[in-house]
DNA sequence: TATGAATGAGTCTTCATTCAT
DNA sequence: CATGAATGAAGACTCATTCAT
């Protein structure tokens, strides 16, 4: 339903943030005001969520930080699960698009697609800071909230074919082939989204880890490995 | 039940842990039969909290899955506070110390010393399967009920002192010298806790990843990275 | 209701009294039926902490005497704290204030200020039934849960003048020397105050004791033992 | 049921303090130290009641400050009712017998048994200092605790008979016409019991009024007032 | 006697949701 | 668009009471 909307937009080449161009939602709001306020929301919705978790968020919370009443919130997104499926198919889901399409590149080696999909994560949650929390929290943990929703939308077949094309890769002796295929995504992500999602407390009262020093860092292990 | 692998001596060198064996709780049960039944309540609110998080998962649901009844569950622990603080002491942090004892043994070599983190994490989760995914949405996040509690018991020298260990080894020559210190913890959790965090579900349908393939895994990319 | 009797001017001139006609309050309700709704509440709060004392009576008591859930008298007063802050602010305070001024009437006669006190304690009585009842529970006994409230609000100074005063009315003749300065406004009190308080009672089944019979009764009492 | 062994010791010369003397009760605890343990708890029941009001003590306060479990109470008393009546027949109707021997003495003259019925009411108070705020509170007002038994087990004979007889006196000339008889009770409670329901915490910080100074103050006052 | 374990009923409070205006 | 009023359902917590030991 949403991901004719979205999975064009995210094919384009100015980044992964959908933005809401032309085509109006089906359901009531649509005025030019009221959209902008509905993207506003969903912002601001997507801040707290990651910052305290979706379940620890009230529509209350929401509604009070946008200085608006949450019977608002209700007038825009029908229900709490209907935000919560509009925060997927607007905000998450093109982004899980756009890392895929790097992943996929069928030109690059596999060694420096690796590389490359490190990075593009690493900028990714630079320009989402909402995204690193969120996917820990919500999306990797059992009873994650985006998790249920994200699998119904999109099937398991993905992560196939890229275990698939690492074993591939393993055997024409591209890659290091101790490696198990079907963790190597886990450990991209555990090596970059991790850290990134604590990063934020991390950094009060101690100098900041930049996203440069991780991208660093991460490149630097998977290279070389942490033998000198 | 997780006792026999961390408790040996770790709990009773450091500051404000248990304390329980001997005297009396301070609290109101202390029978033969209570007892046992406060352990069996902690140890089901620890799986509901590690699958559907801690906010998520109501009092009464930890009483519906013991078969008690609600007020049972205040009856042992006063409040949804207090039953926070003993899982904390009793459960969580003593395997905070084992852990932190691996990684300051002064005898082995710094390329030993990782690896044998990773390996005590892997066997750590295994045994305390609620431990990754607790840690990933309680420790890790922002806004983690865990994080807080943590931080009040035990300060952050631990992490500093680690650190510097680190950063000292990368300068006798015996580390990867483009590795930050600072964030080697974080990538072995991310490499090891993280990948644990999600196993659960991913096993379901799944020809699931075992432990030792996790380790396995974890330490062929430590060792050599992902080159071939 | 008790407005007409003791609001003119004197929520005004004091410190932290209502201040509620121009300005919305703080709170959330404010449109035109809401605040009829938040009145009567409070007057049937009023009531019924009178009745049966504040601590005996449940939110749920005053929703059910007022046709509504409990939820709508959250939805009025966020707490069951605030409701009694309310219930003072708005309608115990002006009456004290009321009460004092007609005390601190500079113009009149020592025994005509006592008698016109003790006859506006009866009127207020009166006008406002809970006074009596309320008084005498919440604010005499030790641990009376509108006595600690008022005290914040309101120091001793209060008191400690006009206990000064009586006993400047005695060292000039014009009171009886015999009487305890510190004790004679707890007689006013305990004459009118105190009947009052089980009137409602007594007068079922019984000849009902008037307002002006107890007035008659006490001012008889009063003239003709606190003349010299 | 409990008068017949009330009324006798109240009849004793030794004051209103009945304790128990042989008689077993009928319940269950008998023991010589459980019927002392039963006379602490009714004791502490009785401080506790007083300071906070009946309604706002619980049981596991009562057991708290007696050191023993809430279950122990019921153990003495089989309900909060029960421990009630108890409270009731043994503790507070002896005292309003006394009370009542005082006024009923047919020999003194009508100013006189005045002033001993108010010099009374102070030395009991003095003695049981829970007597006044538990009147105050529990006796006085419409839903309290106590009024409600009391009026059970006594009627209202006696009351009515001692407004007769204060008729009487202001037919003979020897009390002041003007006052109202059936307010004449309600007037020496008022001036007496209800300043000392206040004492404990008007003590505080104060210079603290004696009983000594009340009665003075309460007699001055009604010597020039109730005299024809 | 005495108590720990256990519970049912009730209280305060929060929150998503609805609806009339 | 926007909001105030209103509510049902659920959650944390308290407390009197029971019962086996």
């Amino acid at each position: 339903m949403a991901n004719d909307v979205l999975d064009p937009g995210a094919g384009a080449s100015e980044g992964p943030a959908p933005q809401k161009k032309p085509g109006r939602r089906p359901g009531r709001p649509s005025g030019a005001h009221g959209e902008q306020a509905r993207a506003q929301l969903l912002d601001i919705a997507l801040e707290l969520f990651a910052r305290q978790g979706i379940g620890e968020t009230t529509l209350g919370a929401i509604a009070r930080e946008a200085g608006v009443t949450p019977a608002m919130v209700h007038y825009y997104f029908k229900t709490r699960d209907q935000l919560l499926d509009m925060l997927i198919d607007e905000r998450f889901a093109p982004l899980r698009v756009e890392l895929a399409r790097v992943f996929n590149d069928p030109e690059s080696e596999p060694v420096d697609t690796l590389r490359a999909f490190v990075e593009t994560l690493v900028v990714t949650v630079e320009k989402n800071p909402w995204f690193a929390a969120l996917w820990v929290r919500e999306m990797v943990s059992e009873g994650g909230l985006l998790r249920q929703r994200m699998a119904e939308r999109f099937g398991d077949e993905h992560k196939e074919r890229a275990i698939e094309r690492i074993a591939g890769w393993q055997k024409e002796g591209k890659l290091n082939p101790a490696l198990e295929p079907s963790l190597v995504f886990a450990s991209l992500f555990g090596l970059t989204v991790f850290p990134l999602a604590t990063s934020r407390w991390r950094a009060v009262g101690d100098r900041a880890v930049t996203s440069e020093q991780l991208a660093r860092h991460v490149v630097a292990l998977l290279m070389n490995g942490i033998q000198p």
